[in-house]
DNA sequence: GGACCTGTAGACAACGTTGTCAAGAGGTTA
DNA sequence: TAACCTCTTGACAACGTTGTCTACAGGTCC
């Protein structure tokens, strides 16, 4: 900048105004500065400003894992909602690891990032509150945060969802309906599983339950153990995407009636297509974004708590009635 | 950090001393220090810290959209070596359009990224010059810069594939192979029309290629044309993911046999199996970052272009012969 | 002609770090 | 005792912006 003034044959503040479009430069100096600016291919050193501004137009984004398709989908809508509003998007993967999930908050406030939206992978964010004093606002999108700690909040029906699920395969005549879902320390977990016991009711039973990270084998045990009783099951409820894929490779010939949490690409092809209670990830990364904006705009109003409903969508798999087994 | 030293009692320096971990102070009142920054949830100020060193430890990333699972794996790849490195990655999705990509780009510049990985949405790069010649690393992954621009590339063997693909259904007795692909502009698109060019010789019949964004209509439109031909194709050969779903979907009953560019989950579970030419986009995206770093770290050698091998998936439905039909 | 605008321009300090240099305390060597 | 070294510490400038304040020229109003 100081370059391009002289260059220019102004002061350094003409050259800033130009640069920021402020009004009160004659339009032949601002033509000259402009001239100026192209020729030495200057652009703007945003650290400065930021140090001199205080406010960085970046906004950060924590989410479990980009790779899984519901958090590039909600990615991607936060994306483009900061986008919207000028700012840019740091964004990191926890890999459910509530150490990495600290680090990268902690790295990303050590750069200011004007506001942070995250999906924590830990229960337990106290380490939040210097930051949340300081003003930045939080907002977390799919779980909650831990005790103590209240922010905006955008999560999806997780009951309500689990029990449209269990409606479905009661009303096509199941009694026997497993859960094969994700570590219950997990929030969405745990919300889905009490869905199912609610809506379950006295038919609920322990043996027909199976909570763990979906690995391949973990799950295929479970489906073997819960086929080898007297009772089988004759329909599943899948607890998130990733359960339902892993449960669908591992059924190998077997058909009972079948509902998973999470929509998924290709679910419709499958045959049957796959009954799903669908969340949208890309309408709760626009609202959680929209809110963080709306903070930063200055609204101090008490934290929201935002559910957003799920969908059942109907395809096949959970339509099949006992006797088709 | 003011604050701090006046809290211990020290100059501004010694507490940055402390704070960077540089020898020279005395453990007694580096204790002190670190009370006072613990007592006070001081943490540094990385602008002004980029400021005055000129490193950002950022790096910029522009894809083309991170809900893509291609691009989403790509990404998680390049966000594991970033963070290896103690960097932080700003990315953003151009969606196919120059304008965007070229804005993402300048933005990262301006905010001083140490380098730079992009996957191009348009074939005009000289913009990237002035920043090339201050010395920013970029890396191209995916598609190489468009003329005039030589830098480090990171690409698919498109060609390779592509005829791999078509070898293989030739193998298996077909001679009428179409081609369903994205528009020719995309450089990965172009590369794969080639293979299937080179490898089909004189059976190649332009009525069996379409080449054009994978919407719905567009491709039903396609399969449509081309079944009601007099000789209708006995194969398929789908030019990318996104082409291999839709198509599958508008295939509608019909069973020619496919191979399909990419790889994609539950391909295995659909029936016949869908066989793919597989790409390895967390390989890509290992190889890009890496690359870069090595940039970073002072490599000044001639830019390298690295072709990465791809792999033919039998699942089934490439292994379908015409009698099938 | 003086008071008062308005439009344009520049001087200067400040943002929070870190690199450079200097200085004092204390010990060792000649 | 002087010269020299090491260890620890601090003063100060600089990074590239932007906000505030001031200055000047030219016009308008009384």
């Amino acid at each position: 900048m100081k370059d391009v003034a002289s260059a220019a044959g102004v002061a350094l503040k003409t050259v800033s105004r130009v640069v920021n479009g402020e009004p009160g430069v004659h339009p032949e100096t601002a033509e000259r500065v402009r001239a100026a600016i192209d020729r030495l291919g200057y652009s703007r050193n945003e650290s400065a400003r930021v140090l001199r501004r205080g406010t960085t137009a970046t906004i950060g984004l924590v989410i479990e894992d980009v790779a899984d398709p519901f958090y590039a989908g909600l990615s991607r809508a936060v994306e483009t909602v900061v986008i919207d509003h000028g700012c840019l998007l740091l964004s990191g993967s926890s890999g459910e690891q509530p150490g990495r999930e600290r680090e990268l908050v902690e790295t990303f406030c050590a750069r200011r990032v004007d506001g942070l939206i995250m999906v924590p992978a830990g229960d337990d964010h106290t380490y939040l509150r210097p930051e949340l004093e300081a003003g930045t606002p939080v907002v977390f999108a799919d779980r909650p945060p831990g005790a103590g700690i209240d922010v905006d909040t955008v999560l999806s029906d997780n009951v309500g969802g689990a029990r449209q699920a269990v409606r479905h395969l009661l009303s096509h005549g199941h009694r026997r309906i497993a859960f094969l879902g994700d570590d219950p320390a997990i929030f969405t977990a745990a919300g889905r599983l009490q869905g199912y016991k609610e809506e379950l009711g006295g038919l609920f039973d322990q043996r027909l339950v199976s909570m763990r990270t979906p690995a391949p084998e973990a799950v295929r045990a479970a489906v073997e153990r819960m086929f080898g009783l007297d009772d089988p099951p004759t329909a599943l409820f899948t607890g998130n995407g990733r359960c339902t894929v892993t449960t669908l490779r591992v059924l190998d010939g077997r058909r009972p009636a079948l509902v998973g949490f999470d929509d998924f690409e290709l679910a419709d092809l499958l045959d049957p297509g796959v009954s799903v209670v669908a969340q949208d990830p890309s309408w709760m990364g626009r609202v959680a974004a929209e809110l963080l904006f709306r903070r930063l705009r200055g609204d101090t109003g008490p934290s929201e708590h935002i559910e957003l409903p799920v969908r059942l969508i109907p395809r096949g798999s959970g339509e099949l009635t006992p006797e088709h087994l």
